[in-house]
RNA sequence: GGUCGCGUAGCUCAGCUGGAUAGAGCAUCUGCCUUCUAAGCAGACGGUCGAAGGUUCGAAUCCUUCCGCGAUCACCA
């Protein structure tokens, strides 16, 4: 029952009366800040069905809204645009409505379908870096969007724990390691192990050059280096079996593990469920026979199994290999059926996945419809935009990345040092104060890569660092802040309903409008999985709100009325703030 | 070469699926702290929305072509 809604059948009404036509919609939008109104009727859309001039007709349906509707107070025409003047009491009635609703704009009723979103998924060989970072907020995110639109939501990751990758950093462990452990070392797991698997490159380039300066070709050098083939071994002894590599293969992935706990739980993300590739690499191939039989795929002499996509647009892609072993693919699409069994209320998943891999996706969803599944129709690639340095791509194996703790540490550190600047900390212990250090450092962090549409490319200058001034998460954080210092100092917050006689400061209006579009805002960010449409959103609103604790006093107010309903106005911003960042995984400070 | 994505102020980004004179932040410059936190507010400066056509009463937005950047086209994952 919105404002619009109401309008548009007014409209519609009027303009039957006027000239005995059925409207089939009206346009609306918000009347823009050099004219007189609040809301705006587009009439050029109606000249299609009336005939006229749009500034006459304009008037004319002005008029009779002034007339016939009770929350319009004043209209105006300028050129085809009927601004239309909405009475203060209108929105002060709406800010009644909503004051004393816990988590305003989020729906609570949720659905019975469920949706599985997928983030992070990251190889047991390395730390995680900048990379995982936005791709970690990104679908921790758009998780909670969805649940705040009605949905609900299993969170999951598939941890890549076999596979060459890890067989090298296992390899350079046993051959360079000396038995280093994280204990002993002091080394976070992720860390050391992604030490072994840096080492494990170096020797296999030295092995190569070796082999060209003795005569090898590169190309053949590539195949053949010794270490190479050793932890091509090391996998066929894995996937045998072999105790003793099984074992150090546990052992590592779990130094990994441990470490990745700890920075999961700096970024604030979490996981409902976990998958392992370990599990889940064997399945799909069933599915795939089954779908040879029923001519989805078909076999070429040498025995793999291909799909003909070519009638799509697209290419022939194989989904099993001519040894019968699974592919890539093959994976994903067992997996993806492993999910749904697990959980059979999913209807639709979310892949938070880099759009290195566009392609990849389009093939899996259109197999998995071709395979008949109905929940095929609801599968979203969450496609991102790389994070790039200066200096160009980030490489895990020559050691050009930002690493996911360094950063966090250094956001933190940028924020203390700015804080201790600023000095308004008196009276905060040193274990407070680190605390909302962390907050605000990784609040600015979070917000940085939040708000910019999941699509584009990122550049990341270390130098340059990330801002807190401006449009940026410390700024609606510290007006977070501000308003937790009013609330404390007005300590009669009254609860009672606000006289819907007062009239209304310009500010006030403004703020009362933008608090009007939470609600629809989740819903747009959730139907586009778009965090940056929630960061955007809050911005806009703590502007607002500046702009308002600027020109007009709050607890100054003389008159008992205004100073009560700014209070309570002020009270309410924050508790917005507070639900859109949570929405954004972004915590708020009482004071900073 | 085919396919997909991106191109808006010096820099970083918005622009609600076609509407009025394209908006913010950073940077530069000017004001505002004996009054609720100046990580703030108010203002100035800054644009042929990559280019050219087309559709429309109306285009940054939709269509076509071209240019630039990126990704992808593996019996790797």
């Amino acid at each position: 029952m919105s404002l619009q809604n109401d309008l548009t059948q007014k409209v519609i009404e009027a303009v039957k009366q006027l000239y005995q036509v059925e409207l089939p919609s009206v346009e609306f939008q918000p009347t823009r800040k050099d004219f007189e109104g609040d809301i705006t009727v587009v009439v050029f859309p109606m000249l299609r069905h009336v005939k006229g001039n749009p500034v006459q007709i304009g008037t004319q349906i002005g008029e009779y809204l002034v007339a016939n509707v009770d929350e319009v107070s004043k209209c105006n025409v300028v050129q085809g645009f009927l601004n239309i003047v909405i009475e203060d009491s209108y929105y002060l009635n709406f800010f009644n409505s909503i004051f004393s609703e816990n988590d305003f704009g989020y729906v609570k009723s949720q659905s019975d379908d469920a949706v599985m979103v997928e983030y992070s998924s990251p190889n047991t060989n390395k730390p995680l870096h900048l990379g995982h970072i936005r791709n970690n907020l990104l679908g921790y995110s758009v998780a909670e969007i969805l649940k705040a639109s009605g949905k609900k939501v299993y969170k999951t990751q598939i941890i890549n724990d076999r596979g060459i990758h890890i067989c090298k950093s296992m390899l350079a462990w046993q051959k360079f390691g000396e038995g280093e452990t994280p204990e002993s070392s002091g080394l976070k797991g992720d860390h050391l192990v992604g030490k072994y698997y840096v080492a494990f490159d170096k020797a296999y380039k030295e092995q190569i050059a070796e082999l060209v300066e003795a005569g090898t070709e590169k190309e053949k050098a590539e195949k053949e280096a010794p270490i190479l083939l050793e932890a091509q071994e090391m996998l066929r002894k894995w996937e045998a079996g072999d105790d003793e590599v099984v074992s150090l293969w546990k052992k590592m992935n779990g130094w990994v593990y441990e470490g990745f706990d700890v920075t999961y739980k700096n970024l604030g993300v979490d996981f409902d469920t976990l998958y392992y590739e370990s599990d889940t690499y064997l399945l799909g191939r069933d599915v795939v026979k089954d779908g040879l039989e029923r001519g989805v795929f078909f076999k070429k002499e040498d025995g793999s199994v291909w799909i003909d996509l070519t009638e799509d647009g697209l290419d022939e892609k194989i989904v099993l290999r001519s040894d019968g072993t699974a592919v890539y693919m093959t994976q994903d699409i067992g997996t993806a059926i492993q999910r749904v069994t697990d959980h059979p209320d999913i209807n639709g998943m979310v892949y938070t996945v880099g759009n290195e891999q566009d392609y990849h996706f389009k093939v899996l969803f259109l197999i998995l419809k071709k395979l008949g599944y109905s929940w095929a129709e609801q599968l979203y690639h969450l496609s991102y935009g790389m994070v790039d340095l200066p200096s160009g791509k980030m490489k895990s194996r020559e050691g050009t990345v930002v690493d996911a703790d360094d950063l966090i540490q250094n956001m933190e550190d940028t924020a203390a040092s700015i804080s201790q600047e600023l000095g308004k900390l008196d009276g905060y212990s040193e274990e407070e104060k680190k605390q909302l250090y962390r907050t605000i450092g990784l609040g600015a962090l979070k917000y940085y890569i939040l708000k910019v549409d999941p699509k584009k490319r990122i550049l990341f200058n270390p130098e340059e660092s990330v801002d807190f001034q401006g449009n940026t998460g410390p700024f609606i954080q510290y007006t977070y802040a501000r308003i937790q210092s009013i609330l404390r100092k007005a300590d009669d917050v009254k609860s009672s309903a606000v006289e819907t006689s007062l009239e209304l400061h310009e500010k006030e209006k403004e703020l009362l409008k933008q608090i009007q579009l939470f609600p629809e805002t989740i819903q747009l960010a959730a139907e586009n999985f778009s965090p940056a449409l929630v960061a955007n959103y809050t911005y806009d609103l703590v502007k607002e709100f500046n702009s308002f604790y600027q020109q007009v006093s709050i607890l100054g107010e003389t008159d008992e009325q205004k100073k009560n309903f700014r209070v309570q106005l002020s009270q309410k911003v924050g508790e917005l703030i507070q639900s859109a960042f949570r929405l954004l995984g972004i915590d708020v400070p009482e004071r900073m």
